[in-house]
DNA sequence: ATGATTATGGAACAAATGTTCCGTCTTATT
DNA sequence: AATAAGACGGAACATTTGTTCCATAATCAT
């Protein structure tokens, strides 16, 4: 008969692995790792498959299982299928019970529940607003630039940082421009019309960025911009820009979508260039 | 060999079980109603269980799932199982078979809809887990900090830049730490038990953001941390810890969970701030 | 009503399953 | 260093599994 104080609810069963993995002996511990990280190959696998795939023998598993005072694994099993039996809501249905979730929890909670909400307002009307069209010429025009000088200060800080460490990881040549030691102007000066300026500001739009921006452009170094609204000084400078809403909550707007936005040029840029040098 | 139309996602195959419905004999009816019925037990049942339950034999089911093209009861099962996968992972691994179509094209349009979708996914599981009791606390010691420390680089650099200009713009005294210069030890060698940490990382886990946190918890200052797993090096030593899984897509995860708590963390230290202000 | 076709239940079967047991290795204790 | 305890891998095993096959029953067509 089983233990009856073992957990039946995978929250339970998750707060009981890692409350024991500090004890746990290596191999135990190797199993304990793998079920936390694939909840779903536990519930759908076989002893067999399973101990294949976290590189163990079966019996580990039983182990394993009986260690934490289940009969033997199959019982384990149950919780982590149990986990996805709740999942019978649709999307949407689950969202706004998650919302009330939230809500329901003090003034941590709301705040949270603010800005998560701030979030997905914003991806939802960048959805409705991307052109793809748009997305695919300004990949070509980075994928085509020597070097992608990007600018964004203060809020937009963020975004450029992000995006110099996605460009480095996919080997993409960038200069952040992070107005280190006042040496912005010297950071941009080296740009020439064969290369690309990445241009981040939103309202109140950081001058320092704007200024720049508007220097290089009149160098010929074409400017692809993500702002705010038509009236940003940057879109009147840029032959291709993205204007991106992001929701409010207490002053303090979302940056989610901008960031989608981000990652997507520059994994399309990292494309179109493959693209392009297949073409050669 | 499996007919190569049958349906690989459970809305094609709930479609299909409903058009061939009017033209099953009975006992084949009555296999769909239950299996449309019960779509859970169809995924984690065996061929005698679900027999049992459903009133047939085991030899009717897997008649039913030939008459549907799939080459036995198994086939048809690991379509329902899909159902309760991990949404993302489906999504994925949509994707994939829609860019082995679309490779000579490069479509910008997938890339943001991947990411955009990482990005929601990531907030909705952000909401199912966060404990409002822990964000309070959390709140609470940063409200209580002399200064805060801000160490996260690389991918994680966004977020403490983020939080750098949001604590400044609330007037909360901040460090932000980014080893420029190689100083990230001299930064933060100023940091006393009055002070916090707030570090982020996430796997593989940026080896300078966690030996400053070490050093830094062993002299006694309290951390606070963002990661990813119960085995994060960061979660041992912090007295509170965030656990945000971020999905991925393109080999990239998405950050919008992470900066949704940033946001979160920053707006409501202020306000603990200011709560503890009107207490003295 | 008769014959042909389809549907059904269930036995047989090979393969897979989860579990137990135990010899050997590793770690901890004295 | 010796001994005891714990961890581990893997073989053995009884049970369960999914599938195939076929005799019989039910349904359909003429």
């Amino acid at each position: 008969m089983t233990d009856a104080s073992v957990p039946q609810d995978f929250a339970a069963l998750r707060t009981l692995i890692v409350e024991r993995a500090a004890d746990f002996p290596r191999r135990l511990t190797q199993v304990a790792t793998y079920a936390l990280e694939n909840p779903d190959d536990i519930a759908f696998g076989t002893v067999a498959t399973i101990a294949q795939a976290a590189e163990v023998q079966p019996s580990t598993l039983v182990r394993f299982a009986q260690s934490l005072g289940y009969q033997g694994f199959s019982e384990l099993q149950e919780v982590f299928q149990s986990r996805l039996r709740d999942r019978v809501l649709n999307y949407d249905e689950r969202l706004e019970q998650l919302r009330e979730h939230t809500r329901n929890s003090g003034k941590s909670g709301l705040i949270f529940d603010g800005f998560a909400g701030a979030a997905e307002q914003s991806l939802a009307t960048l959805r409705e607003k991307l052109d793809p069209e748009q997305l695919r010429s300004a990949a070509d025009m980075l994928a085509r630039a020597d070097t992608i000088y990007l600018i964004g200060l203060r809020r937009s800080f963020p975004i450029s940082t992000y995006m110099a460490y996605a460009f480095g990881k996919l080997g993409i040549r960038y200069v952040l421009v992070d107005a280190l030691g006042g040496l912005a102007a010297e950071d941009t000066s080296f740009a020439t019309p064969r290369d690309v300026v990445l241009a981040v500001t939103f309202t109140p739009y950081a001058s320092e960025t704007v200024s720049l921006s508007q220097k290089l452009s009149g160098r010929g170094v074409p400017v692809l911009a993500i702002t705010d609204s038509p009236f940003s000084p940057l879109a009147s400078i840029a032959q291709t820009w993205f204007e991106v809403q992001e929701a409010n909550f207490e002053g303090f707007r979302s940056m989610a979508a901008t960031l989608t936005l981000a990652m997507t040029l520059t994994v399309a840029t990292a494309e179109r260039r493959a693209s392009l040098a297949r073409d050669k």
